[in-house]
DNA sequence: GTTCGTGCAAATCCTTTGCATTGAT
DNA sequence: ATCAATGCAAAGGATTTGCACGAAC
């Protein structure tokens, strides 16, 4: 069914570790793809963005830090980019994807799907998780590419708050 | 940022319980909701239906074992029965949200995102690791709306079964 | 007789694709 | 000089919205 973004199964790429510009340039290069002005762009932005950006902000230069790009171009080079592990996204609910560099190692992500903010740990965090979730039902979960979906803790005090609020409103 | 089909927050629509039809129509004319031949034709498609199913596929009739109806009234009617309770719906993956009867008490989903294929279990299932989950996070997790993503048995054997496959073909 | 729901068309959002031109190698 | 990458425009899938007509209450 729904591939494209699927990166399981395929040829693992490896992940960039250090600092990014000279990195990256390299393993593009090393992966025969052409270091274009679009393409040093789009690495900047993702550099001077501080979290994942979705495609469309990107495009349009990270609020103007950055030369804006065309739409297509950066959606094709981000998955070129994604292809060989320079970059990666997520799903955070509803809305588009938001893409970033690869350069820190793995995330994994929990978002609240009531104030939409979300969360990045490290995947070493969720081994018990995962380990409880594989014995029980077989399944190696990941949640690098879907998150993991809730409510957050400030989220859940407000929700059942509420009561409290509600009493305290009434007399 | 996205809601609309966000029911945390919202106040909690009572899940019908007990067999479907009557029970549904009883709910819409307690919520003022009217009983057109629409929303019958829906409700008959989503008991037809054995499992979740896009709106089109329910627009589409089911695969004509039902009359087909008009997409865009079937989005507006599962949002009003999704409102009362009467309906729910997951997002597996990319792909359009699949619709479900809510008269069969809550689910969770665990989704393989090579095969595609997903796997409904009872909430209770789930308990230890929405517990974990808590403790180390502070999230409270819900894999209802948005599914648990990962590799199932199957896939996971297929990918290190494919170690072993090289090897023999390479004897 | 109101008001809500319908069907159709058109618009929206996110993403992909076709194609002639430009530019990296 | 070659071939990949660009920019623009147009298509694509999923969902939402506007609106005049019809039907449930």
């Amino acid at each position: 069914m729904h591939e494209g973004t699927n990166t399981v199964g395929a040829a693992r790429p490896t992940p960039i570790r250090g600092p990014g510009r000279a990195r990256a340039i390299t393993h593009m290069r090393a992966h025969g793809l052409r270091v274009s002005a679009a393409r040093r762009v789009l690495l900047e932005a993702l550099l001077v963005a501080d979290g994942p950006m979705s495609a469309e902000q990107i495009a349009e230069g990270i609020g103007g830090r950055v030369p804006s790009s065309d739409l297509a171009s950066v959606y094709r080079n981000l998955e070129r980019l994604q292809e060989i592990g320079v970059v990666r996204h997520v799903h955070l609910g509803h809305g588009p994807g938001l893409y970033q560099l690869a350069i820190d190692g793995e995330r994994e992500y929990l978002t609240c799907e009531r104030c939409a903010d979300f969360r990045a740990v490290d995947p070493r965090a969720l081994r018990l998780v995962r380990a409880l979730i594989e014995r029980d039902f077989g399944y190696r979960a990941s949640f690098t590419h879907f998150p993991i979906v809730g409510l957050c803790e400030a989220c859940v005090r407000e929700l059942e708050g509420g009561a409290d609020e509600r009493a305290a409103a009434a007399r």
